[in-house]
DNA sequence: CAACATCTTCGAAGCGCTTCAACACGGAGA
DNA sequence: TCTCCGTGTTGAAGCGCTTCGAAGATGTTG
């Protein structure tokens, strides 16, 4: 292994010099920088980073806790960690995936000083994990939103404004009894906080139009067509649907036309998911894209913000836009 | 923060006492161990990673390589860093998950002493992380195979074995003319390993039961029904499907289904995808289970017991089974 | 020319832990 | 009684790095 003594003897300069080229910290002569730098190539030396942490106090790693479960949305999630640990990894931090998603694991990794901070997804709107963050010491943020008074940092996408946004939308295309297509029942039950605030906002935008508005949860697979059947048989007034459930999309898309085409009616379908997912399915009458990536980027640079200043961020909330209808179905 | 010499003034013994208390390294009378423990957790003591990992030279940390990127099944990615999160931390390890799927991450990672061993997803068929793998000392699990001589050690599904068993129960069910409908152009062009070996073990078993076999790459989007309708115009003599793409199964089994019952004649299909993904469709003759968790698993304890015994393991492949069918599809 | 600021560089003191060599102690064997 | 041995415990030496205070070299000013 080579270190950092190593260095400093290939490049005939003492220990803190070598340091100090490194970190920028002191002014070094361009001659003796070029030197140290060299020898560093040279050697491949690279710094232990336990031994970094330990005599600087931070580790520039951050703790991620992310929701491997089924049922929440994959390719959502997906996209979110590779925006955090690629803008991380810009920002000279590295990534360290925690386990189960309890308190434990966070608690675990603050006081065992493996983190300098903490990022946690799938946030409920009432979760407990937010008390022993507050209780840490550690800077960190949440993606979601929960309810009540924020006392840790948040980002998240504006589902309520979305909810909004899409009522306006399907009201605008004529439809006076609309539907939301939701998570799935296990999601819903848990009160994951995007669930919540979607259909909060979505039943506001209703009431506030004089429209109706109906929640559906919706299973993650092919029996979302069941769903749909039901909805449509129990009120077939309802001619305008907000979906958000990227694996069911394509089958209530689908299904809806059928039910349309029997029916000689026409539907209007507003899908909430990432852009490349509705890209994919035809026959939306519009979409609103979840900027998974771009919240996952944007959470890693509050919470890298936070810990170059020191000042506690607040909550943000990316605004939701329209993308346009899709292709007709067939 | 609470050091360890904080906790042996507290027990009224020396350091290094309730260091091997901690690590069960050398006997401790049972009088000195209880008073040295509830100082432990009175004080609410845990080590510091970084001094722990400076003084004894690892670091109890596994860098994870994972695959990012879209065009893979999303799911199975998921499960199988389910798989290795879950078993990791049973073992007393943690994943640092590395940004790039390139050799610099690797080698950053090692290097920089910040894991003990690394486990690599996504392998390509001739893939040059393999080298730096081999240059470096870490242990090194790699997920899926490689082609050529193994170096490294591997885990992975057999995705060959499957090819055959799927070729089996289709000609079984008396299909004499067979498509492989598979992972995206994209996944294939990039000779992802398991791809490579799922259509070299199709096609084999076609040929030795004297069978018809192609092999059809296919979006994973309901774009997918196009590629079904382009096979099934070419051929109109194939009635046997063995489908690998998790995001279009659903999408080619509705889609034969519509053109069997057009034609009035019967197709079969054998999936291959995780087990809940297949239930959730209907009208499978039959599936094949990728067990992505299991996998995780797997490559986690042989890593680990790479770590612990210092032997060197070899490869690993999990055989496939045969799940059967599904719900008839209406 | 002395006094003083400025720019570079260095020595050494830790950071919190593991682990080795050694020590104290009591009981067993000679 | 003396030595030998096993058990339980300790002191101290690092592990590789950061950072503080200070020293040497050079230039600036009165």
């Amino acid at each position: 292994m080579v270190t950092i003594a190593d260095v400093a003897q290939a490049a005939g300069v003492s220990i803190s010099t070598v340091s100090y080229v490194m970190s920028g910290k002191r002014s070094i002569s361009q001659e003796t920088r070029d030197r140290v730098e060299s020898a560093i190539s040279t050697l491949g030396f690279s710094p232990h980073a336990g031994a970094r942490s330990l005599a600087s106090r931070s580790t520039n790693v951050i703790g991620l806790q992310a929701p491997l479960r089924t049922g929440v949305d994959v390719h959502v999630i997906m996209q979110i960690v590779t925006g955090i640990v690629t803008q991380a990894r810009k920002r000279g931090y590295d990534i360290l995936l925690l386990a189960s998603d309890d308190s434990k694991a966070l608690d675990r990794a603050a006081r065992g000083s493996m983190v300098d901070a903490l990022l946690v997804m799938d946030v409920e709107s009432d979760d407990p994990r937010i008390d022993t963050l507050v209780g840490l010491r550690h800077p960190s943020v949440l993606i979601g939103l929960p309810a009540g008074r924020q006392t840790i940092a948040c980002v998240d996408f504006d589902f309520e404004a979305a909810g909004w946004l899409a009522v306006d939308r399907l009201v605008g295309l004529g439809h006076r009894r609309l539907a939301l297509i939701g998570s799935p029942p296990e999601v819903m039950k848990r009160h994951t906080s995007y669930a919540d605030r979607l259909a909060r906002g979505f039943l506001a935008a209703c009431e506030s139009a004089g429209v109706v508005g109906s929640v559906h949860p919706c299973p993650s697979s092919p029996k979302a067509v069941g769903v749909v059947d039901a909805v449509a048989a129990d009120d077939p007034g309802i001619t305008g649907f907000l979906v958000h459930n990227e694996a069911a999309l394509p089958h209530v898309a689908a299904r809806l036309g059928d039910i349309g085409a029997d029916r000689g009616e026409e539907f209007s379908i507003v899908a909430l998911c990432p852009e490349d997912v509705a890209r994919a399915v035809p026959g939306l009458a519009d979409s609103i894209a979840v900027p998974a990536e771009a919240i996952g980027i944007a959470a890693t640079d509050m919470l890298c913000e936070y810990l170059a200043t020191d000042a506690r961020p607040g909550v943000l909330l990316l605004p939701p836009s329209l993308a346009g209808a899709t292709a007709p179905s067939r």
